[in-house]
DNA sequence: CGATCGATTGAGGTGTTTCAATTACGGTGG
DNA sequence: CCACCGTAATTGAAACACCTCAATCGATCG
C-alpha cells in the first residue's frame, strides 16, 4: 500500500514519451482480468479499486489505489492481469512503459532491488489484511480500513486534521471488508454513535483516533514505507 | 506459495558454509515476531506455519510451508519479522545466509529480479486468499486449502494418486481459514460424506477432484510458478 | 422535475460460534 | 501387553453475528 518514494524514483524516467497526463472517467476500466496491460499507471488524482468477481457474482475488492500509488507493480511481470482494476472517481495520472520496465528488470540492479523491496513490503501489508479478514469482527475490519486509508492519504498530503475526501460507497467498503452493504451501514452508524468516526457524504472524519484504533485492534506497523 | 526453482537457484550458493542440515523439533520456533532472523530456511522435510496472534489471543495462520519452500523471503529485507513461524512437524532443511543475500541485493541484478519475481507471484497467491477469506463460505475455504496443499505437495513430488501426508490439526485448518475447530470438524465430515475428500489421521485423500474444485469455487491459476 | 443511485431501516433467517461434555487416538512407562 | 496420559476429534444445544429480502428515504443530476 505505501506510496513508495523509492519505486517511484526508479520509475520516473519510464513515463511514456510526452508525459501527457492520462485521464479516465469514473467506472472506466484500467485493466480487465485476463488482459495484458501495456503500461503501469501512476495515480496523481482520484481513486481506483482492484477486484475479482467469482462466477456467481460475488465480488471482492483486494486493493484500493489512492493518489501517489502505482497501479500495479505486479504488471511488471509479463502475463495476464489476475484482477480487474476500475476507476472509482475521475482519474488523472501518468502512464509508465511496462515493457521498458520489464527490460530493465534483471539488468539494472538498483531498479530490481527497489521493485523487490516494494513487493516485499506490499506482501507484508497484504498479509496483515489476511489476518484481519481471517479473524477480526466486522467492526474491526471496517475500522481498520478507515484508519489505513486515512493514514495513507495523510502521508500523501491529502488529509489533515482527521478529515479527508472519501469517495467510497458502502458497497465498496463491503466488498473489501467481506461484509454486506447493509451491515456496513449499521456498523458505520455504530462508529458514529460512539463518536469514533464519521463517514458521510464522500467525507471521512476520524473523531477519536486512539479509541478507533483500539476498537479495530489496529497495529499500524504494516504501513511502514518500503 | 510456489516452490520457486528460480529463487532457489539464486539462493543455493548462500547455504551457510558447511551446508550441514539443520533440524528442528515439532513446536519449535523458527522465528518469533519482532526478532531479526539471521538466516532463511529452505525446508527439505516437514511442515511449518507462519502466524500472528492478536492481543486477545485470536490466532491467524497466514501461510503454511511445505517441503521445498523457502521460509521466508520477506526476511531478505533487514528489519523485524512481522509474523512468527513455527515447526508443525520435525523439520529438516538448510540455512541460507540472510546478510549475504541482502548484500547481493542491489548489486546482482539477476538475483534481485528473481526475488522480485517470486515476491510478485507470492503476492498474487496471497491476493487469491484475500478473495477467498473475503467472500467464500467455510466449506469453500476449507476445500480450497485442501486442494492447494495437495497440488503443492504433488508438484514437490510428495503426493500422488490423490493422497498425501497431512500433518495439520483441525485447529490449524481453522486458524488458516478463519473458522472454528468445531466447525472445521463438521465441515470435513460433510466433505467426507459427499465423497469429496477425506482428511483423517494425518492423511489426506481427495476422492473427487473435479467435484471438490467445483464445490470450492477453486481456480488454480494463482498457483502458477514464478 | 423525474430518474437514478446510494443510504437507511425493519423483520426474519442462517451460517457459524460458543460452551461443555464425551469419545477416540498416539505415545509412554510399567 | 496393558494402563495411563495428554492431545485431538466429535457431538449436541443454545446464542449470536451477520445476511437476505424488501421497502422507504434521500441526494444528485441531466
Amino acid at each position: 500500500m505505501p506510496t513508495d518514494a523509492g519505486l517511484l524514483k526508479s520509475l520516473s524516467d519510464l513515463i511514456v514519451r510526452d508525459g501527457e497526463p492520462v485521464r479516465l472517467r469514473r467506472s472506466q476500466y484500467i485493466v480487465r482480468r485476463g488482459e495484458r496491460p501495456h503500461s503501469l499507471f501512476l495515480i496523481q488524482e482520484g481513486w481506483a479499486a482492484r477486484y475479482r468477481i467469482l462466477r456467481d457474482g460475488r465480488r471482492h475488492i483486494s486493493q484500493f489505489y489512492t493518489p501517489g500509488d502505482v497501479c500495479d507493480s505486479s504488471w511488471l511481470l509479463s502475463g495476464e492481469a489476475g484482477h480487474s482494476v476500475l476507476a472509482l472517481t475521475p482519474l488523472r495520472g501518468v502512464a509508465l512503459d511496462r515493457e521498458a520496465a520489464e527490460l530493465r528488470f534483471g539488468r539494472d540492479a538498483e531498479f530490481s532491488r527497489r521493485v523487490a523491496s516494494e513487493s516485499l513490503s506490499r506482501l507484508e501489508a497484504q498479509a496483515e489484511w489476511m489476518v484481519t479478514l481471517g479473524c477480526k469482527s466486522a467492526r474491526e475490519r471496517l475500522g481498520q480500513l478507515i484508519l489505513e486509508l486515512y493514514l495513507r492519504l495523510e502521508r500523501a498530503g491529502r488529509a489533515a486534521d482527521w478529515r479527508c475526501e472519501f469517495p467510497l460507497s458502502q458497497q465498496h467498503l463491503a466488498d473489501f471488508t467481506g461484509m454486506t452493504a447493509v451491515h456496513v451501514c449499521r456498523t458505520l452508524r455504530g462508529l458514529r454513535r460512539e463518536q469514533l468516526a464519521d463517514v458521510h457524504g464522500r467525507k471521512l472524519s476520524i473523531l477519536d483516533f486512539p479509541a478507533l484504533a483500539r476498537a479495530s485492534s489496529f497495529e499500524s506497523g504494516y504501513l511502514a514505507c518500503a
